[in-house]
RNA sequence: GGGGGUAUAGCUCAGGUGGUAGAGCAUCGGCCUUUUAAGCCGCUGGUCCUAGGUUCGAGUCCUAGUGCCCCCA
């Protein structure tokens, strides 16, 4: 445990203690966070190019080095020293002798910790077991870590310590390294698919004066100098929508969106998602843009279409599967065939799951409920369910031979949804009336549902043209292509309680 | 919201039935010029998550709480 200090600074314990020590003495001795080494190689470079040479050759043909990294491990044994140091691309060894730098300086390196930061340079060699090294010439200290670092072969294994420490964590573990650069490359590859497409990335505000896009619950928040009530975005959705109508046709946001709801493996408060719009085209067109996206975001990133997931294998190189919502339930409540769209029938079925209704709920919205209930989890997929209920889908377009239903569909692998899209509605006076329904559904108590929003439906008067939009779940994509199981394993810094004092 | 698990040294973890709190790594000191979980010798380091309770005595048993993890809703 740390013990606070008398001075009412950090929390300290000995070690940490005596590391400051040694700070205070470099601070006595000039500069202590000196900012004027330049390296000139990565660490993994010099692996790639030069781990298959001999020592002879390494040795008739010197090549200077000038590295810079973390000190990872430190092995001293007596007038020479290995440690190895981690900078962005990987690791490499540094051989230290004290008749080459100097005894000074050998002496300082003996007090230096695994921890510390250091810049090195020195020609490259091979040790005697093998490993391509650099022989140490110049060597300085760059920063002093005054914190000890995890146990060097364990690393962290609390889970809690993992996240709120990150830093650490991604320090010690290749395997986090190795996800969130997953992460980052599969945002870069969603840019180049939909960039190539002729889409173009926007941004459109994150605080909204009323909420919209999504049903969900948001966070609120305040301008003080408009002394103005805002809320945190559910959905960029119909910001981008309102530039459908500006004429831009083809858009997307990579966006941060905000609910305002449980925390779980699949859920964080603030997560990451794709929206895109596309005029003149339906739904249906999207369905083969998203599962292009999902398949060819597997082969870039993993070199496959077969995504092996806890102990699985998803197969995302043949074409997905495709089933209606309605043909779903009956697959796992077949005592509704025939009677799907009898309210009656659904909230008998609802209660015998187990599902709190309301009594104004209708046909679709009990459909779904029960769907959500027995169905989805068991949508291994991946798998394209079609045909929402309208009365769910308050943004979607209906279905022209069947208005019950809207052109809409999302995508479930792994019994997750991981997309959602739909021909948009691009009708304003039959939005104006969902939205008039969602209203009324708040005003009865309904907290997730709608908002009225005056502004979009006279976006809307002015020509939307016909036009589909997806949403996508980056973090979710994410989890599924780096095999994690909690959302919070691919989010830098996942929200957490705070720490307890 | 309900159930289960977990919390001990900086880190990773042991601590049958209640009886002076342990190991490895790290730190500190000594030896060691090709090691790589380096090695050898020696010394340190603890609010046993928090608050109550039972008991002569609690890391251990009981109650409540808190963080984290898992399952269910």
């Amino acid at each position: 445990m740390d013990e606070s200090t008398a001075n009412g600074r950090l929390p300290e314990n000995r070690l940490i203690a005596e590391r400051r020590e040694k700070l205070r003495r470099l601070r006595d001795a000039g500069d202590a966070y000196p900012n004027d080494f330049r390296r000139d190689a990565l660490a993994d470079a010099l692996q790639a190019e030069f781990s298959g040479h001999t020592g002879e050759s390494l040795e008739a043909d010197p090549v200077r080095v000038s590295v810079a990294g973390r000190m990872m491990s430190k092995r001293v044994m007596g007038k020479a020293s290995f440690c190895h140091i981690q900078d962005r691309s990987g690791r490499i060894q540094l051989f230290v002798e004290r008749d080459r730098v100097s005894p000074e300086i050998y002496q300082a390196f003996k007090t230096w910790d695994v921890g510390d930061i250091v810049g090195a340079a020195g020609n490259l060699f091979k040790t005697r077991t093998g490993e391509l090294s650099v022989r140490v010439q110049d060597l300085r200290l760059l920063v002093k870590s005054l914190r000890p670092l995890p146990e060097k072969w364990r690393g962290i294994a609390d889970r809690e310590l993992k996240l709120r420490r990150r830093y650490v964590d991604l320090l010690m573990s290749g395997e986090t390294r190795r996800v969130f650069g997953i992460r980052t490359r599969t945002v870069r590859f969603v840019r180049g698919f939909l960039d190539a497409l002729g889409f173009a990335e926007v941004e459109t505000p994150m605080m909204h004066p009323i909420p919209g896009g999504a049903i969900a619950r948001p966070f609120a928040t305040h301008h003080n100098a408009l002394n103005l009530d805002l809320y945190l975005r559910i959905a960029p959705e119909l910001y981008l929508k309102r530039l459908l109508v500006g004429g831009l046709e083809r858009v997307y946001e990579i966006n941060r969106s905000f609910r305002n709801e449980g925390i779980s493996t699949q859920h964080n408060p603030e997560f990451t998602m794709l929206e895109l719009y596309q005029a003149y085209a339906d739904y249906a067109d999207l369905v083969k843009l998203t599962e292009t996206l999902v398949r060819e975001a597997a082969r870039t990133l993993l070199g496959t279409a077969k995504v092996d997931y806890q102990g699985r294998i998803f197969d995302l190189g043949h074409s997905f599967e495709t089933l209606t919502v309605e043909d779903a339930l009956v697959r796992h409540n077949p005592e509704l065939a025939g009677d799907l769209r009898n309210a009656d029938r659904l909230r008998e079925a609802c209660e015998r799951a187990g599902i709190d209704s309301r009594p104004e709920d209708g046909a679709g919205k009990l459909q779904i409920e029960l769907f959500e209930k027995t169905v989805e989890r068991h949508l291994d997929g991946p798998v394209f369910i079609t045909r929402y209920p309208a009365e769910v889908s308050p943004l979607a377009r209906r279905n022209d031979a069947d208005p019950f239903v809207a052109d809409r569909f999302e995508l479930f692998i792994a019994g997750r949804e991981l997309a959602n899209g739909f021909s948009e509605l691009n009708d304003p006076e039959d939005q104006a009336e969902r939205f008039r329904q969602q209203a009324r559904a708040k005003s009865m108590g309904d907290e997730e549902a709608m908002y009225y929003d005056d502004d979009y439906i006279r976006a809307l008067e002015y020509g939307m043209p016909p036009a589909a939009g997806l949403g996508l779940g980056i973090d979710r994509l994410i989890m599924l292509l780096t095999d994690s199981p909690s959302i919070r394993d691919v989010i830098l810094f996942p929200h957490l309680k705070p720490e307890a004092k």
